[in-house]
DNA sequence: TTGTAGGCGTTATCAA
DNA sequence: TTGATAACGCCTACAA
């Protein structure tokens, strides 16, 4: 007698109700009931009305899971970046986020640790869910995971940089450029030698580096000593610290581009610990522009770099490209902006 | 002709291989192919091996989303977090990331942007996932959404907070006490118009608030107008205009404990602007301990807070708990530490 | 516009 | 320890 309860006193379920619940309810076929809730106006409006009712009614949620299994795609958007603090990318994913709004697309988040093959590793991962797009970081995959992604069947955005040959779509700005317009920067303001500090130095940094050395070896001011690059991951701390490993061999510094604001920030404080004049003595140029460059003491220049906006646009693409929108440049340069202020004001 | 080739020409199939191809490989039923992959004690160890042959032979990955439906059970782990690039909070979902490691579990992460509201419909979107479990921050749940925790059927962790009355498991540091401690420490050092300046003022400030009050009183020190709020997110350049709006307040304003440490950083360069020598005429105490504290000039006092420790910890409450291993206490107070610096020595 | 039939890839149930 | 069978909940293909 207690098994004669429902259709089958059986075995599993999630005691959820399911769409043939919806479907018995609003008196339709289960398919009408999918159809009405994916595409409602593939439905008639007397349809749609009773099947909106019963799945109210009953509370109705789709099973995702079920609804990946069948269609072979999941509502899951991958994004891969190589650090979850690192406020360049916090920024990005909160604008990818924040795009995505209450879409019923998922992000599934990967965090690469800046290692290509830790990013290989979660590429796979990720593409055996069958994702509906693939957001990863810069363009300096594997070749496996190249072939990965040109094979994944669903639209890849790579963010963060600038260049001619991306897998699929691309949006970012071009750190060589963001590291030679800083560094003319810092020559227009009268800085002969202009040193280049720099932490982690994954290939964005190397880039922005690469930007500087390019711009000084054309005003033939390049010199080795004035560089000092680690592996370290970057912090306000290390900022003072590579500051004096650069004057320990280049006494007559007059200049630091950094490879980002928290580096800045550093070099500032132990400009001031040191009592070294900022602008006069010391130039100070900063990377991405983080709101606290704007109100130290001197404020810092910096370059502003779009990073809200990468993720947004991102998302954007990705959106366009599922709804078969034309995206109209796969390619998109978001550029960045110098911001002078006080210390580099000789 | 063409549509006799393979067992079926019809229709569907990603066109990777399954559990059926690995089980006719290797001679065996599919549940073995599964219950070799689940657990392999469950197999023969001479089984086992063409198994797993087979597997590597074909590149065989299965696909979480049949397990999912299959097992009503999805690898999943829910995270629900206010911000995204809240430091304390990137540091926590990086603790998170970093200790789940390689495990299969994967992270599904909501930004709840500081939304109760927010908060309840990602958990009703999770749970429609049935993830393995669930990690929210804070105690401030609106009802529903803690009846829809209860009833979750997971384990469910609430972090960043301390209390008595979780969901079910619950890791962070008591948020009263921290407001306590600093501004204790700030009498102590002599200082005896204490301000308090706060932004975005969530439950959390609110405690730290609270304790800083509390100490006050108890000192009969409080006055209200050494209290500025505001529900602006928090910032750098923010702390300096609290700073001069308290300051408006009262004249004879000797420090002030900042909601956090970005606020704190814009403090102190609003005295190096405004000439107020610290700590001798304004000691300054933050929130957080961020690396800056320690290099800033001078250094700056703040309360050391266990953010990746949170995140590291309550994911092990979760593994633990799904392996059925006894989660020693289900409520964790991992405390604080201050940080005495120069900034609040007089 | 609506419905029928059957499969997506895996695991739970029950039997051997 | 192993296997046959039937779900899991939804969607694609095709037909009406």
């Amino acid at each position: 007698m207690s098994k004669d309860r429902g259709r089958r006193a059986s075995r599993r379920g999630s005691g959820r109700p399911t769409i043939a619940d919806v479907a018995k309810l609003a008196g339709v076929a289960a398919i009408t009931v999918s159809r009405a809730l994916r595409d409602p106006s593939l439905v008639s409006a007397e349809l749609r009305a009773q099947i909106d009712t019963a799945v109210v009614q009953l509370g109705y949620a789709p099973d995702p899971n079920a609804r990946a299994l069948a269609s072979s795609r999941a509502d899951v958007i991958g994004v891969l970046v190589p650090s979850l603090t690192n406020i360049v990318f916090a920024d990005t994913v909160r604008g990818i986020y924040d795009e995505l709004g209450e879409s019923p697309l998922q992000i599934q988040m990967g965090n690469t640790h800046y290692s290509p093959r830790e990013e290989e590793r979660l590429v796979r991962m990720f593409l055996s869910q069958r994702p509906s797009a693939l957001i990863v970081s810069g363009i300096d995959q594997t070749q496996t995971t190249r072939k990965l992604l040109e094979t994944a069947g669903c639209p890849v955005v790579q963010i963060m940089e600038h260049g001619d040959d991306p897998v699929d779509m691309l949006i970012g700005f071009s750190h060589f450029e963001g590291g030679k317009m800083a560094t003319n920067h810092l020559l227009e303001a009268g800085y002969r030698r202009i040193g280049f500090i720099g932490a982690r130095m994954d290939p964005r940094s190397q880039r922005r580096l690469a930007g500087y050395r390019w711009s000084l070896e054309e005003a033939q001011l390049f010199d080795p000593r004035l560089v000092t690059t680690t592996l370290t991951p970057s912090s306000v701390s290390l900022g003072g610290q590579l500051l004096a490993d650069t004057l320990a061999k280049a006494h007559d510094l007059d200049a630091v581009f950094c490879n980002n604001d928290d580096l800045a920030m550093g070099v500032l404080f132990e400009c001031q610990r040191a009592a070294i004049a900022v602008p006069h003595r010391m130039g100070i140029c900063g990377f991405n522009d983080l709101d606290m460059m704007r109100v130290a003491y001197p404020p810092l220049t910096s370059v502003r770099t779009p990073r809200y906006e990468i993720g947004r646009r991102s998302v954007q693409m990705v959106l366009d490209r599922l709804a078969n929108r034309p995206v109209s440049p796969s390619i998109i340069d978001l550029g960045f902006e110098l911001q002078a202020r006080e210390s580099t004001m000789r």
